[in-house]
DNA sequence: GATGAATGAGCTTTCATTCAT
DNA sequence: AATGAATGAAAGCTCATTCAT
């Protein structure tokens, strides 16, 4: 059907063309009129697929927040350890500040500071989205990895709020993120905090030895796969 | 000098009602027409002031800072230990978004995703804010009550973006957020980590533990290369 | 020909749908794609059907007074007196009010203030309908049932107009309109007029006179003072 | 205060071709730029005087009853018998449809098919309207001039809704209208009705009446030209 | 110094209509 | 005959800013 198939790949144009304008611009400052020359279409073709504007600034997220959940769940749950389960998800985390800049303004922008942010559709996709480490949380003190008195969402809020300042900022100075480097920080401070404290040793010389190659086959394969 | 008394007390009439329209409404939504209404003049009038829209915001959060700095600077260099003052930073922080919510929105909003935040008078603003807290860290460093190793800026980071995503999520949900009890978590949980404390110990050291060692090391002096 | 009675049958439909919407909204407010989607059809399937807009609506109409005409012709003729035909007339068009409120309203609204209304193909459709009670005022005063000197079209503006007003008003104010009664009470007020009956006579020449020279003062003066 | 002065001079200004313009179009039809261009003035200005088109729409018939009624509230009250106030009313409301046939218009159509028309403002203006007509055939009923079994309501909705008609129909085909002569003819039908019925004579008769009589016969002859 | 009327560019949204399939 | 995607003109409305008084 060539009229139907016309009409998705026009939908992905226009979405296309609005995640580039709403990228660039904040949400009032986006025009609906750029969107549209940017789909190489008039104005009036755009409200054939989205009702207005806001319909249309919510696909975009909507897509964006789908493929990345997408992306994400099947291969969080191939991973095994807390403590690496933390560092996939900072570092992909970081890594959509890499790759996609915009979104992360589009998604810090607009959640906050909208009156009605709490029970819109944003906010729901963003739930999802957090769930994946508040689960990978509750998990880790089940298992015995993480403190059984840790308290989850404001470890959760220090952890994705974290990442945000730490992006924007990096963002800010037009310095390129390392998403591997910082993860492995990033999870090491929380993982241990910040005061000194009477470091605990391997056991054995086997723990020891599996735990070295262990961070070092991680980080070589991220070094090489890296996109 | 009765006219220059009248002009300063209009100052401030403007100022206190930008503050109270900017905090109501995000910048864009926020008019000049709002406040010179809620100032009690005419919009004229405002541009006597102030040369324009802009100007006027940076003015009320300059204002908003001054004092908050103000405020915080000489109470800090009383307390003693890096712990206590990390507490009274991230208590008196949290206060902020109890006290005037508005104005934590203000600054979250337009912080973020503003083309051109770094080099604003904001981003000054907050840098300075934000010094405190630095300092703190690396005095702390320099008395031994931190990890010799701690990521300064890091940690900065984490904590003041924790801090404002918790705070946007407990304002979002209207519930009041208690400052002292809050902070109290907050620092407990960035000084002791997330891991269990008692953690198994490597006893020996053999050849194959060295190289592998010697590996990692390389690699990740050069992932760490972020400051 | 099944093609033919298909295209009979989906004309139909248009119209029907177009019936309701035209009924609930003002000609521009009543929107081709309402119409299509009522019909089940999409807004070009219409245009091979209609020419634009206007012509659907003419259709319309011209279908609801070809209905309405077809009803009342024979039945009028077939009652005596004058009376009793203006009774039926008059109930007759109340009842559309009652049974069909929105063809009302579309009448009267489109019917007046339209700048090509007259020669419209609406206007002529509205005089057929109105020739009804022209004939019958004509017929009455030929056999003696009315006056003389009755002005009829004056007397037709009068009862049309009047009913249009009166229904309008119980409309508005969402009162059922009972037509048998109203037509009653409408019949007797037109017949009889609304002055009391037994006239009063003037009791003397210097009255009559004076009634007189009123009369005469007031239209020499409207003559001569004419805007 | 020269300002002052300038604004209300604007605000007539922007009245007058609002005026224009919704007497020349209808409600939807009539654009703000339209009556920006002749007002000499921008869109913009127009909304520093009226908050949205309904609202300037409103101001110009509020304007229109307020100096309406104004104007015939006091001649009213001097008239003596309810029969000439019967005749004033009505010449008086054909001449707005002679002088100001926009007007009319507007009334015609806005008033009738507004989903809220009731309730509005101009239903408020329409009511304080009819009401002088009310008010005048209560009164004339308690004087013994009117039938006591009159049903008010019914006659004022005959009465205006029949000149409107009239009007209507007159102004449809560029007629001019003789308001004196329809006043006349339509205030004779309605006082004495459709049916022929037993004339009170006057007794006696004496020069002064027959040449008065004459006088009038000859005028309203002429007036009486209508057909 | 204060006023406040005027500006005018710019925005989102609607919808009758067309036309290639 | 039917589709339905695309059009594009036009509309109402907002608001930061200016400037003569």
């Amino acid at each position: 059907m060539p009229a139907k198939r016309r009409k998705a790949a026009r939908r992905s144009e226009i979405l296309a063309a609005a995640h580039q304008v709403f990228s660039a611009h904040a949400y009032e400052d986006a025009s609906i009129g750029e969107i549209a020359s940017r789909a190489d279409c008039v104005e009036g073709t755009i409200y054939t697929y989205f009702r207005n504007k806001r319909e249309l600034f919510d696909a975009v997220l909507a897509d964006y927040y789908d493929r990345l959940i997408a992306d994400i769940e099947p291969r969080l749950q191939a991973i095994r350890s807390t403590r690496d389960r933390l560092y996939f998800l900072v570092a992909r985390h970081l890594q959509i500040a890499v790759d996609d800049p915009g979104v992360s303004r589009m998604i810090i922008r607009e959640a906050r500071g909208h009156r009605d942010y709490f029970g819109s559709k944003l906010h729901t996709l963003n739930r999802r989205y957090s769930q994946l480490l508040l689960r990978t949380l509750v998990d880790g003190i089940a298992r015995g990895e993480l403190r059984a008195d840790l308290n989850t969402t404001m470890a959760r809020d220090m952890l994705f709020g974290g990442i945000e300042h730490l992006v924007w900022n990096e963002l800010g100075r037009n310095r390129r993120i390392d998403a591997a480097a910082n993860a492995e920080q990033i999870v090491g401070m929380m993982m241990s905090g910040w005061a000194p404290h009477e470091r605990a040793e391997p056991v054995s010389r086997a723990d020891e030895i599996a735990d070295l190659r262990e961070r070092l086959e991680r980080i070589e394969s991220i070094l090489t796969q890296r996109r």
